[in-house]
DNA sequence: GTTGAAAAAGATCATCA
DNA sequence: TGATGATCTTTTTCAAC
């Protein structure tokens, strides 16, 4: 399952960076010819190791240059608040990144929003609703100083 | 700049879901022939509004499970400070994510790493090392419940 | 795992509305 | 800005090595 070899993580590196590369140019930096480097590709994607491909796309130049960051303490660590919890952010488009924490807070999540009233409305119509949330602390993010789609392999 | 219609808004929402998927798709998708689809594609490119494209890899099966979120504080806030760290920042790969933020802390930081042994490496040979850190604190994810490529655009 | 070739699919470009 | 059609590139699939 993870035994991914040296070309295989080869394989990955340079399909994080450019997801559109063609087989051709990705057999030759692997060192592979092309028919057994799209077979690996298609290996990957179908072990679920490559989830998907996606555009990266600017979020201030779309007109959400806000991320906020969202910590959140449940009530009651109960299974049944944790699943609503977890079905609801599946539900709202704003949240982009949702982690369940060790420590002092159950979750943080990443809110992107055009501005500080689009936060707030979230806030008021979405998470303060959501029953079981005991307390949600934010900080808000002045700018990105880093933004990787590449993961640190070998 | 930030002046995008509807079909440039369809056309961001479909190319984050898939990045790879094809002209023809697109513009059945958004209602218009393939050349001018192309077109507009290769505008929102040359804008910058579509920075590139990546596959989105399943971090526990490349043998990344940890998810390690570590807030930062500097000595003082001075430019050389901010400067120096946002270049650290950039030639670590284990740093994924990072932001400049308001509140308690200057940065926080998403680390990506194989064990917690990796992140104390992290931490001793590279984070603790800068010079203008002031504390450190880390919390960890359990889970990553939401993980989205798509922003919520109007 | 490699090579090479043929068929199918997609991208690109000039041109016109 | 959008549509159409010709051309070129890329991908895929297949054989044989």
């Amino acid at each position: 399952m993870s035994q991914i070899d040296e070309i295989g993580r080869k394989i990955i590196a340079a399909i994080q960076q450019d997801g559109r590369i063609t087989i051709q140019e990705l057999a030759d930096k692997v060192g592979l010819s092309p028919s057994p480097c799209a077979r690996r590709v298609r290996m990957l994607e179908e072990a679920g190791i490559i989830k998907g491909y996606s555009a990266v796309i600017d979020q201030a130049k779309v007109g959400l240059p806000i991320s906020a960051f969202a910590s959140i303490k449940l009530e009651r660590q109960r299974e049944e608040y944790l699943d609503r919890f977890a079905q609801a952010v599946a539900r709202w488009p704003e949240v982009v990144d949702c982690y369940l924490m060790t420590g002092q807070y159950d979750y943080l999540m990443r809110v992107v929003v055009a501005d500080l009233a689009a936060y707030e409305s979230f806030l008021k119509t979405k998470l303060t609703r959501l029953e079981g949330v005991a307390s949600i602390e934010t900080s808000f993010a002045l700018d990105q100083v880093k933004r990787s789609e590449v993961l640190p392999l070998g």
